[in-house]
DNA sequence: CAATTGATGTAATAACATTACATATTAAAA
DNA sequence: TTTTAATATGTAATGTTATTACATCAATTG
C-alpha cells in the first residue's frame, strides 16, 4: 500500500519508457516516446500509457500539465530534507524555446499553499506548478 | 498593443462563450461549451476556440491546465494591491469530487517564484499554480 | 472606393488519452 | 505442485481536445 521507498523493479515496457525519458533532454509527449519505441516493438499508445502511469506513481516521472508531455523525475536520488521521492510538490520552469525544463522545490511555496489549505480546510492530493517562460541562454 | 485596461468590448461569440462560463459552477471544457451553444448557433470547435483565446487574453478567462478545462475569473472587478485583470500568477484549488474552483493569490508565493526565476535568469511568461483535492464539503 | 484588418463559418485533420477485450506472465495460496 | 489471483501485455476501436486550411463577411482607414 506504501509507495515504494527505493527504486522499484521495473517491467521491461517501464524501463523502456523510463530509459527514453532520462535521455532526453526535454519533456516528451506520450506519442513521441510511442514513436522511439516502435523499434522495440511498441505498437499502442496504451504501451506507452501504462508504463507512464506506475513510474507517475513511483514518482519516477512527472507529467508537464501544461504540455501534456512527461520528464524524468530530475532529483538526486534522494534529498536533504525528506524529499527523495515522496516530496510534496515540485515546481517546473518549462523554456518555451528551447524546451529546456528545470524542476525546483521551494518549502515557503509549498509552505503557503498548505496553509491556504488548511485554512480553506481543503485537502490537496496534487500540486501542480508550472513557470512558462525563457531560459537564461534563450532570453539571451 | 496594451491589454484592455477595463472590460473590452465583446463580439457576439465571445459574450455567449463568456456567459456561458459565468454561469456555470464548475470548469467547462471547450467541448462542454460548444454543446451548450448550438442552439445559438455553434457548429464547430473552432467558434469556441477563438472566443476563448480572446477572453484569455483579456484575462476574463482562464485555463485550467491540468483538466483542460477553463473557468471565468473570479476576481471582483478590481482588487486591492493592483490585481484586478492585470495580476501576477493566481492559484487554483480545484475539488475533485464536486468540481468546485476556488481562485486565489498568495504574494508571497508569487515572491518566491519570481526570487527562484530572477535567480536562475529564468524569464517567466505564465505561471500555472493548481492544487487538486477535497474541497471543504467533499473532504467532510 | 480600395485596401487592410479582424471576426466568422465550415471542413478536415492532428494530437492526446481511454475503453474494451483477449492473452500471457508472475506470484501467492492451497 | 497445481490452482488461483494479480499484474503485465497486445491490439483495436473509440473518445476527447486542439489546430490547420480556406472561404466569406464586416468594419475601419488611407
Amino acid at each position: 500500500m506504501n509507495a515504494p521507498v527505493s527504486a522499484p523493479a521495473l517491467t521491461k515496457n517501464q524501463s523502456l519508457v523510463f530509459d527514453v525519458l532520462t535521455r532526453s533532454d526535454a519533456p516528451m509527449s506520450a506519442y513521441t516516446i510511442l514513436d522511439k519505441l516502435r523499434d522495440n516493438g511498441f505498437r499502442a499508445p496504451l504501451q506507452v500509457y501504462r508504463a507512464l502511469d506506475k513510474l507517475l506513481e513511483f514518482g519516477m516521472v512527472h507529467r508537464l500539465e501544461s504540455l501534456n508531455a512527461f520528464v524524468a523525475c530530475a532529483h538526486p536520488e534522494s534529498e536533504c530534507c525528506g524529499h527523495g521521492h515522496g516530496h510534496g510538490s515540485v515546481a517546473f520552469a518549462i523554456c518555451e524555446s528551447c524546451g529546456h525544463v528545470s524542476e525546483f522545490h521551494d518549502h515557503e511555496v509549498d509552505h503557503r499553499l498548505s496553509d491556504w489549505a488548511k485554512h480553506k480546510g481543503f485537502k490537496p492530493a496534487k500540486t501542480t506548478i508550472e513557470i512558462r517562460g525563457l531560459c537564461s541562454v534563450c532570453a539571451a
